[in-house]
DNA sequence: TATTATGCCATTTTT
DNA sequence: TGGCATAATA
């Protein structure tokens, strides 16, 4: 055990060490305080991952606790990477690498993993994700005649999901709950659920918490163990802790109370996954004598900029309160831009940028922050007519691309025969001509024998069960298996993953397919397995793979980023745009809807976290009239506009006066310029119950400066290319081979061969 | 058994 | 509107 004397890299006499040499004195504080609990409110930019680390390596550099006994929790697998860096970076590479450092769930599973026997799970237990939870949902559901049209398995996984979140086994269920599923059959469910992940041998996200949360609560001697082991914890984030969280914290912090907890209640933008405000806004009452550290100085943003944000979040109640300042002054206020139409923003959006790019500003310090995914599509739509380079964040992640979900069925199986939602994904994958109709035999059988899916086929294909042809697929197939299970023990896993591609013919299937899409399926493949290679065993991969599932791509070109408000938080850039401020897109018709209150200001939190990523400048557009669902649908300005302090913004409009119009809710035959819209949009019925008091929120009706909006110089600027002419055959990233049929300046009209006429920015299209 | 037609329903998604 | 899932067909 160390002894609490301080290490010699770190002077005695009170003078400061290096990594809190550059901290703030609220920061040092927050360093500095390492007995008892601590609570570390951190607004954002201001320093608070700085402050951590610094923390981190005081604990460590004072002696105070070896890196192996801290227990440092985040959210995401970026943060914990990015303090991992930084504590190794503080500390040099004498020390060792923190084991307990990592997300809670992979802090979980690697629990999990030894007391593995206690849940009735084996060590070498599968993670599942949520598309194999609602396959499985999915069979339970049929198998029990429910009609899962009237009760869907989305349904019972989104309860089943929250169950888990609060910490609730099956037992635990009241009647109330049981009522949610299938007029009371929630918990027979929930009980079946979990039944059958233990004959898997697998377990869903939720369980990594839940199943240690069971054991810490069952078995004293195991939680105790780890009460002593972890001297302190820090928790990242805490404001999106949910329940099971907070009581495994909870535990393992009773004995010594050295928890540090940092988080903003005003960033809290994840309650419908579970997360509870309540968790921060109670901490100082769960661990009475809490020492209560400030983070206020931004380092971030323009002095507008901060202003407009808690001029915004003041509209909510239930905070615990912070102001940020800065010392930094000038920078212009948050331009607030009303348009006609969402085309129109895009359109206005793209020119901007244009103009930035213009002035030197880097493409991937400008992003794009939307309320909603569909929100991306019309800045695609327009960015790729005017040639700007974009990138979309979110969407499909690599992971869950449907061939890497089938090479890691492939690899799941060899790893852990009971894997039968693995084996099901692949036993016709690539087709070998087996059907539902075998597949219900394999059940059958399966269900008779009480073998796993995969042993019980193998039996299958040596009776006469099946027809010959079956039989003949399902026994190669089998054989394959055995083969490749006997090769895993003597090659790496990527070698492999490249061996059961080419046997089964997986690579022969795609090179055949002959398309863009194909050929893009083979790439990530190949990328899968280059992933592979720093692994030294299939189930470390494995592991890796259900838990870590982000991936930055390699780009190198200069973008812009395009991404939801939630997906943001946590980053900066210097310029952000933020389209779609419309009561009924943001805040959401559904906030509106339901949650009341609790909602809304889950909403403008959310509209709080969109303005602070801004370090320079800061742009929210709205528009009159936006086609959602193909409905066109006009809407009024966001109440967050009217809610941001007049003295902090500048308000702009393009349209001519007939802003005020709409504003002040005139019907669509007094409006003198709805002539004008050559899509005339429908006059909204549809409002929601938002609409009135919007209205009523005072939104500044004053007449409007004129503005003009002009084409963008650019796109029409550009030099065409001289190579590419009408009937030659190209190829673009995004829709495929295509001929070129029309050629007008630098763009191009196209036949895809898969996508269907297009027109595209010749400099987006490659000779084929 | 594989392909086409129809119908339905749409936020946010750290692991 | 359009993407995805199940249903109906060749």
């Amino acid at each position: 055990m160390p002894p609490l004397e301080p290490a010699s890299n770190v002077a005695a006499d009170g003078e400061i060490p290096l990594y809190a040499a550059r901290l703030n004195a609220p920061q040092r504080e927050a360093v500095l305080t390492t007995e008892g609990p601590v609570l570390m409110l951190a607004g954002a930019g201001t320093g608070k991952t700085a402050a951590l680390t610094a923390r981190l390596a005081h604990l460590v550099a004072t002696r105070r606790a070896w890196p192996s006994e801290i227990l440092c929790v985040t959210f995401t697998n970026k943060a914990a990477r990015e303090m991992r860096e930084r504590v190794t970076h503080h500390l040099g590479e004498t020390v060792e690498g923190m084991p307990w450092l990592g997300t809670f769930h992979s802090i979980g599973a690697k629990m999990l993993r030894r007391h593995a026997e206690l849940v009735g799970l084996q060590s070498n237990y599968t993670i599942i994700d949520t598309d194999d939870q609602l396959r499985l949902l999915k069979q339970l559901i049929a198998d029990n005649d429910v009609d899962e049209k009237r009760w869907p398995a989305r349904q019972l996984a989104g309860l089943i999901d929250r169950w888990k979140n609060r910490g609730l086994n099956p037992e635990d269920l009241d009647a109330v709950e049981n009522e949610a599923y299938a007029n009371g059959r929630g918990q027979q469910f929930y009980r079946l659920y979990q039944d059958r992940l233990k004959a898997l041998n697998a377990c869903d996200f939720g369980d990594l918490l839940l199943h240690m949360l069971n054991v810490f609560r069952r078995e004293r001697d195991v939680l105790a163990h780890y009460q002593q082991r972890f001297k302190y914890i820090l928790v990242d984030e805490y404001q999106d802790t949910n329940q099971v969280q907070y009581l495994w914290l909870r535990l393992l912090a009773q004995e010594r109370k050295n928890i540090c907890v940092v988080g903003d209640d005003d960033q809290s933008i994840y309650s419908w996954r579970g997360a509870e405000v309540a968790n921060i806004l109670r901490f100082e009452k769960d661990f009475p004598g809490a020492h209560v550290v400030r983070l206020e100085q931004n380092y971030r943003s323009t002095p507008h900029i901060l202003a407009a944000a808690s001029g915004l979040i003041d509209a909510n109640s239930q905070r615990l309160g912070k102001s940020l300042w800065t010392e930094a002054d000038g920078g212009d206020k948050v331009r607030v831009i009303g348009v006609w139409d969402a085309p129109e923003e895009a359109r206005r959006v793209g020119e901007d940028i244009e103009r930035l790019e213009r002035e030197g500003a880097p493409l991937d310090r400008i992003a794009i922050l939307v309320r909603a995914q569909y929100q991306t599509r019309e800045f695609e739509d327009r960015f790729i007519q005017i040639g700007l380079n974009y990138r979309i964040v979110g969407g499909f992640r690599f992971y869950e691309r449907a061939e890497i979900r089938d090479a890691l069925a492939y690899l799941r199986v060899i790893a852990q025969p009971q894997d039968d939602l693995a084996f099901e994904r692949i036993y016709n994958q690539p087709k070998r001509g087996l059907g539902a109709k075998t597949l219900e035999k394999m059940h059958q059988h399966a269900r008779r024998t009480g073998l796993p899916l995969a042993a019980a086929t193998l039996q299958l294909a040596d009776s006469d069960e099946l027809p010959a042809r079956a039989a003949n697929a399902i026994g190669s197939l089998m054989r394959q298996f055995l083969s490749w299970r006997e090769q895993a023990e003597k090659v790496t896993p990527a070698e492999l993953l490249r061996t059961v591609l080419e046997e089964t013919g997986y690579n022969t299937m795609l090179q055949a397919e002959k398309t863009g899409e194909a050929s893009g399926r083979l790439e990530n493949l190949s990328e899968l397995a280059r992933a592979m290679e720093e692994y030294e065993t299939l189930g470390d991969f494995l592991e890796h793979v259900s838990l870590v599932m982000d991936n930055e791509a390699g780009d190198d070109s200069e973008k812009v980023t395009i991404m939801t408000i939630h997906a943001a938080k946590g980053l900066e850039f210097d310029n952000v745009f933020l389209p779609g401020w419309e009561e009924g897109v943001f805040p959401s018709q559904r906030a509106l809807d339901e949650g009341g209150l609790a909602s809304l200001e889950e909403e403008r939190r959310l509209a709080y976290v969109a303005i602070t990523r801004a370090r320079r400048r800061c742009t929210i557009l709205h528009a009159a009239n936006r086609r959602i669902y193909g409905q066109w649908t006009s809407s009024i300005p966001s109440r967050f506009v009217g809610e941001l302090p007049a003295d902090h913004i500048d308000e702009e409009t393009t349209l001519t006066g007939g802003a005020s119009l709409w504003r002040a809710g005139m019907s669509e035959h007094e409006d003198p310029f709805a002539h004008l819209a050559t899509n005339r949009p429908e006059r909204a019925g549809t409002r929601g119950p938002g609409w009135q008091r919007a209205l009523s929120t005072g939104y500044d009706a004053s007449p409007k400066r004129l503005r003009e909006t002009t084409r963008s110089a650019a796109s029409f600027a550009a030099k065409p290319r001289t190579d590419v002419a009408v009937g030659q055959r190209v190829f673009h990233d995004k829709f495929g081979y295509g001929i070129v049929t029309d050629q007008e300046g630098n763009r191009l009209e196209i036949e895809f061969e898969q996508a269907g006429p297009k027109r595209v920015i010749d400099s987006f299209v490659t000779l084929a």
